[in-house]
RNA sequence: GGGCGGUUGGCUCAGCGGCAAGAGCGCUUCCCUCACACGGAAGAGGCCGCAGGUUCAAAUCCUGCACCGCCCA
């Protein structure tokens, strides 16, 4: 017996582990050749990372994507794996060695490393499994990380290569700092928010003046080495060229001018510190500035911050501006705001600091990636994500790739301890390749993790190595993502592509919304504001959370969710479920063999009725949109369809009608079973990407009465549409139908009657009921029997058709609430009538919309007139 | 400052030149009818942000504005 209700959790889990016991989401390079391979890989999650509900999105898109294309032949393949996320893991490998009472500088680097790997070994698959749970289809065997020995020896690759063509050079520049992280960030580690501050306007005292600059960072004064204004601005004129005295430190400063400086901002006067800024960088470097550099590492002051040494930048910022207040040096102080750079991964402000540190000469690189979308090499989806793409390449940035942390991949670089020169090598080098003396030094540094990333779609097939799977799999199909890495990543993927294996690694972007919350701000943990997708998953099941998130998530918008939105999926899995059930009940009564699907094609069309023609229809017609909607990647609206395809139409309206058979009919057991169970067939496979679990559980049932085209749904065909199976006219017909019964159910419903109350009715010259066949279904739905009139007309009947129909009711109606009903109709269509009327009565219409609009209209235009006819009818019945 | 997206029923979203504005949830009334109350039947609820314009025709295209959000300076 099968329950009443779904029960995922018997099911999901178990599900799981028999596609991975049979090894199908594995594909062997030689097999996907002769297929035709259609590869995704992963975005790596990183290991410290748990499953939210972005990744939820972003996964079972993916996973749609891959077993339909599996469903469809193709040697679909899917690259799973993680990235080492350098910072992010030292920090919470750090974190859990301090609650111990330990630090990382106590017990070394390799220790530490190895408290890192150990770490990893037993949370860093947490995510993995996660994903496993939400069904995700990976090939698990490739399972890849971005650490592993293969990976980083493309990484040490890399940057060998770029460091002897010269596009990998060491340099002294202002770079983001994160002082708690203590390491450097590139300028896309930083995140920019809007701050409400403050700007301090501060007296600089020169020999018999004094200069006002404007600054939203008082505490890096201590660095200025000049006052720059704008050379075209005559309030300075006479300034040029004289110093002030900077105070607390007591240096003399000049005043200069330079082009970069905005006369709107403040006073048109600003303190120039290249130590501490990118633009002050700049202009230092133009006029020769000394560049002093006030903080330590950790964002404390420094010796050269005189007596504020040792303070934390922010409070060295209060306690400067309450001694200048002291010194009667602040003008004014006002309201502003700015935006300010954080750290990503801890929100700490990013300090800009003066450091040497490795970069990328990205300018030449990036050719490649531009053109590839100019060809249509490589599209996005939605286009307009291109011109983002190619605004950042246009713009693009030397890459600071060096990281003063432990966990990642080191630089292979050494310095000699006497020439001091620098000897790029894979392997430690035992003599400095410059001088041939010993023991030269590796730089302490690690790369940038998305120094790694980058080389992901081809890594992952064992480049460098001229792998067989690198032939067969790369490039890859489509990269399934949300805008966040479109930089980061996606850009950089290109680039790299074309770079080190010379072509374009994917030639589909698809990215998707964000989800976020209803304020519209992302989703995530740390902002408590998070759905969390495991926990839904316990309670409700993957699949019922991958249809609602799907189905709420249209064409690459973002969406804000509500708590409950899983219900609409739960809803549906139960109504899969239970047609199912119903269908299998009735079929087991039969006791006949399992059915062969080939013979539904055989039955001749003057064998089914036309229920069965229709619903035959109605599954091959949604066959093809459905299709059509994967392809471009409109998910949310093939749900739809199927949604509403398999509860509005086969369950509520076909099952139904059906009933009107009884079991043991032929016609039921011969037709209405292997029809109803042929539509669950095709259903179930166009809902597997979506709903993979229950549809394979289902798939499992149901190979008790059918033949199956394979044991597993996730193996089985993708549907075609079969014209043999396809009769137009029922579309119209059966919707006419609908209409009929359920006009028929609302006066019944006026009249306080239950549907299931038989009473009697008249019709005259009504199609429907002309027909035996739609009239048999329309009585047993309506519970209404009608009796052919002889009469053109009669009293208190209704208009329908050419014809009118009459019900013999006996029961209480609220005349005037019902009269008032009618009229509200009355006057929407009165109005549309008119609307249409002026249309058709417009020359212009007439010449210049095209034939079928005119056709429609015209059609329209009776329709709405026999409603009319037929609204005013109903009121003068009443 | 520049760019992008959004503004449609109480909520979350579809629809993006012409089929009489849609869905899910919520709401009202009736029904535990032998698949399903995570259900069935019948309903209520929207001048599609505002102002102009293009068009025979605009929720849908254009311009401006307002508000919300995102990205880049």
């Amino acid at each position: 017996m099968i329950p009443e209700k779904y029960n995922p959790k018997i099911y999901e889990d178990y599900w799981y582990e028999i596609w991975e016991k049979e090894n199908v989401f594995h594909v062997e390079a030689s097999a996907a050749e002769i297929k035709k391979p259609y590869v995704i890989v992963i975005p790596p999650p990183n290991i410290t990372g748990y499953l939210h509900i972005g990744h939820a999105l972003n996964n079972t898109i993916q996973d749609i994507l891959i077993r339909w294309k599996r469903m469809q032949g193709f040697g679909a393949l899917w690259v799973p794996g993680t990235d080492h996320a350098g910072i992010a893991t030292q920090n919470v490998v750090e974190r859990k060695l301090n609650k111990n009472g330990i630090t990382r500088d106590a017990i070394g680097r390799e220790k530490f490393i190895e408290e890192v790997w150990k770490w990893r070994e037993g949370y860093g698959n947490t995510i993995i499994n996660q994903l496993k749970k939400l069904g995700a289809s990976c090939d698990w065997q490739r399972l890849c990380f971005t650490l592993d020995e293969k990976f980083s020896k493309a990484v040490t690759d890399v940057f060998i290569k770029l460091y002897e063509e010269g596009l990998i050079y060491q340099g002294e520049k202002i770079i983001n700092w994160c002082p708690r992280c203590t390491t450097a960030l590139s300028d896309e580690e930083v995140i920019y928010t809007t701050k409400e501050s403050h700007l301090y306007y501060i007296r600089y005292p020169g020999k018999d003046f004094y200069i006002t600059v404007a600054t939203t960072r008082p505490e890096t004064m201590l660095g200025d080495t000049a006052v720059a204004v704008n050379p075209s601005d005559t309030r300075y004129k006479n300034l040029i060229g004289k110093t002030v005295i900077l105070p607390f430190v007591n240096r003399e400063i000049p005043i200069i001018q330079d082009q970069i400086v905005d006369k709107e901002f403040g006073t048109g006067a600003v303190k120039v510190t290249p130590g501490h800024d990118v633009n002050d960088f700049s202009i230092g470097k133009r006029h020769n500035l000394q560049t002093i550099v006030i903080m330590d590492k950790t964002g404390k002051m420094n010796e050269m911050a005189g007596k504020f040494k040792g303070l934390d930048r922010f409070e060295c910022r209060k306690k400067i501006i309450e001694e200048l207040k002291h010194l009667n040096l602040i003008e004014k102080i006002e309201d502003y705001q700015n935006r300010v750079g954080h750290c990503y991964r801890c929100e700490t402000i990013i300090e800009p600091y003066l450091s040497k540190q490795w970069f990328v000469s990205m300018k030449t690189l990036v050719s490649p990636a531009i053109k590839a979308v100019e060809t249509g090499e490589l599209k996005f989806y939605p286009e307009r994500w291109t011109k983002v793409y190619l605004q950042w390449l246009y713009n693009i940035q030397d890459w600071c790739i060096s990281r003063q942390i432990w966990w990642g991949h080191r630089l292979p670089v050494y310095y000699c301890q006497y020439c001091e020169k620098v000897n790029v090598s894979e392997t430690k080098p035992d003599k400095c390749k410059f001088c041939n003396s010993p023991f030269p030094v590796q730089d302490s540094d690690v790369l940038d993790t998305w120094f790694s990333s980058w080389l992901w779609p081809f890594g992952v097939f064992g480049w460098p190595e001229e792998t067989e799977d690198l032939k067969v799999f790369y490039p890859t199909d489509t990269l399934v993502t949300a805008q966040e890495i479109l930089f980061f990543w996606v850009a950089r993927m290109v680039i790299a592509g074309y770079k080190f294996v010379e072509k374009c690694p994917f030639n589909s972007v698809y990215i998707h919304g964000t989800v976020r919350d209803q304020t519209g701000k992302k989703m995530s943990k740390s902002l408590g504001n998070a759905v969390d997708p495991v926990e839904i998953i316990e309670h409700t099941g993957a699949d019922a959370l991958r249809f609602s998130l799907i189905s709420l998530t249209s064409f690459g918008q973002d969406v804000f969710l509500p708590a409950d939105f899983y219900i609409k999926g739960r809803n549906f899995l139960n109504k899969i479920w239970n047609a199912f059930r119903y269908i299998s009940i009735k079929t087991e009564k039969t006791n006949k063999p399992k059915i062969d699907f080939a013979i539904i094609e055989k039955i001749k069309e003057n064998q089914l009725k036309i229920s069965e023609k229709w619903i035959l229809t109605l599954v091959n017609e949604r066959i093809n949109k459905i299709t059509q909607c994967l392809e471009e990647y409109r998910f949310n609206e093939a749900e739809e369809i199927i949604y509403e395809f398999f509860w509005h139409q086969f369950c509520d309206w076909y099952l139904e009608i059906s009933k009107i058979h009884k079991e043991e009919e032929e016609y039921f057991k011969e037709i209405v079973i292997p029809v109803s169970l042929y539509v669950i067939y095709q259903s179930l496979k166009l809902l597997h990407p979506f709903i993979p679990f229950i549809t394979e559980e289902l798939w499992h049932r149901l190979g008790k009465f059918v033949e199956l085209d394979s044991n597993l749904i996730i193996n089985s065909r993708w549907p075609s549409f079969n014209e043999n199976l396809f009769y137009g006219e029922t579309i119209y017909q059966i919707d006419q139908l609908q209409q009929f019964v359920t006009e028929i159910r609302d006066k019944k419903t006026s009249y306080s009657l239950p549907i299931t109350k038989q009473i009697q009715g008249e019709f005259y010259n009504i199609e429907l009921l002309k027909n035996e066949e739609t009239k048999e279904i329309i009585q047993f739905l309506t519970k209404v029997q009608f009796q052919q009139s002889s009469q053109s007309h009669i009293p208190q009947s209704i208009k329908w058709d050419n014809g009118w129909y009459y019900l013999k009711i006996e029961g209480a109606i609220d005349k005037e609430k019902e009269k008032e009903k009618i009229q509200k109709k009355l006057d929407r269509v009165l109005l549309n009538l008119h609307q249409i009327e002026t249309r058709l009565g417009n020359e212009k219409f007439l010449s210049s919309a095209s034939e079928k609009t005119i056709e429609q209209t015209k059609k329209l235009k009776e329709e709405l007139e026999k409603e009319k006819e037929k609204l005013i009818n109903n009121i003068n019945v009443l």
